[in-house]
DNA sequence: TGCGGTAAAACTGTCGACAGTCGGCAATCG
DNA sequence: CGATTGCCGACTGTCGACAGTTTTACCGCA
């Protein structure tokens, strides 16, 4: 949990603290510093980045919004823990942004676009065959990010950048499962291609079995590892107000 | 899914300071006390409120997660002016999720689901007949999230609950447009009967004839009272990272 | 009168401190 | 011996203050 570096003033000096403690801690949940569930400590925190509790106060609010964090009132910050109906809540928004986004896409499909995309399955594929898995996933994610980009519209991509700060939260644990990188490579081109063609069905079609054999992939990753009880949830009346 | 409204709620919840200030800094925007683009002055909204800059701080980050206000490094928060742009794209985003999820429900669609709406509906007739404006915007959109509840994904709900958010900047504009109280109803009685139809394009007509309406009435309520320019978004990348 | 530069004012980012609250532990009672 | 109650430590919620930066106001100068 607590870091080695121990120095009165560690490598944060300018620029936003509240971002740098943000990125700080996002990168310590995604690569399991931080184990799911586990509580969080303000004082803590400030000690070991030697900031004060302000900062961290709001980059945990921050992550909170992001749904990497849950905040229990005088309780303090957990790390937020997705158990399987969670993750497949995920999943199916995700289908749903970019079942609408590969449509919109469809519509006003630019050579532009059609460039900026291909580019990227390059460099995706250069990612899958380096064997570093992180990489993979972040490229990845650029890709579905540019489609949502081109699409369009701002909001949507927002609504699939908060997405993304979730699905890191679980994809990675499946770091290691290592896909062929033609497998990847086909499976996007078979996107591009649906885009090429202009038709609706068949955008539709290649998003929902590129989306499918995604989840496939995580559910069963998250499943060997246990999903863990959200006890933190404290069953709250989503209806209220 | 718990929608057991049952749950042993606390009978004293003394609300965090930062919940109140949150909640009145929402009323304030939403009923137009600050215009947007409006500065916020941090020191100046303590004073006002009675509380210290921190809770002013931590509820101002929270509004800027759900799209209310927007924040500029050392310059301090702006009421958020969403242009004609960003508009459409709030509408088009809300007909992405509540596609998604008029299906979703019509997989699932329980009696005790169809009863629920249906008792909505009635509810909503009844604000809308009461010249209640306000009440009416609120009853309306408490039927449309009834309909993503029951659809049975609270990934989609929280998406649709931050979007709401974005709704209800714009919509307040336009109370004073009153829709006949039976237009309403039966704007929203097709959508019923189209759950009970089963089929999904009905679903889907209903759904994009519904919002489609909505959108036209906010966006030439809004049009005509004149899109402030975005001084303050700084032409982002939104690229980046 | 218009303009540029400087100084004051106001504000945000950050900090340390205090008080109320929560969870755990131990002493007490049945 | 088990359950209850009171106490203790730790932590969060909140506060006021300081420093650096941005904005504004003012003044001299052309």
């Amino acid at each position: 949990m607590a870091l080695s570096t121990a120095a009165p003033r560690p490598f944060i000096q300018q620029q936003n603290l509240v971002e740098q403690v943000a990125d700080y801690l996002t990168q310590a949940i995604i690569q399991q510093h931080f184990l799911p569930g586990e509580r969080l400590s303000e004082v803590q925190l400030s000690r070991d980045l030697g900031v004060s509790r302000a900062p961290v106060r709001e980059a945990a609010r921050l992550l909170e919004s992001r749904g990497l964090l849950i905040s229990k009132p005088r309780r303090g910050f957990f790390v937020r823990a997705l158990n399987a109906v969670e993750l497949e809540d995920v999943f199916d928004l995700r289908l749903c942004l970019e079942r609408h986004a590969i449509h919109r896409l469809a519509e006003r499909y630019t050579p532009e676009a059609q460039r900026a995309l291909k580019q990227q399955v390059e460099v995706l594929c250069e990612a899958a065959a380096s064997n570093d898995g992180t990489r993979r996933i972040e490229e990845d994610l650029q890709f579905h990010r540019l489609m949502l980009h081109y699409a369009g519209n701002e909001r949507l991509l927002r609504a699939f950048d908060d997405l993304t700060h979730e699905l890191r939260l679980c994809i990675t644990l499946i770091t290691k499962t290592h896909e062929a990188p033609d497998t990847i490579a086909t499976s996007h081109y078979k996107l591009l291609d649906a885009l090429d063609s202009s038709s609706p069905a068949a955008c539709r079609e290649a998003i929902d079995y590129h989306i499918g054999v995604a989840r496939k992939f995580v559910v069963k990753g998250v499943g060997e590892t246990g999903d863990s009880s959200d006890e933190y949830s404290a069953d709250e009346d989503v209806l209220s107000r």
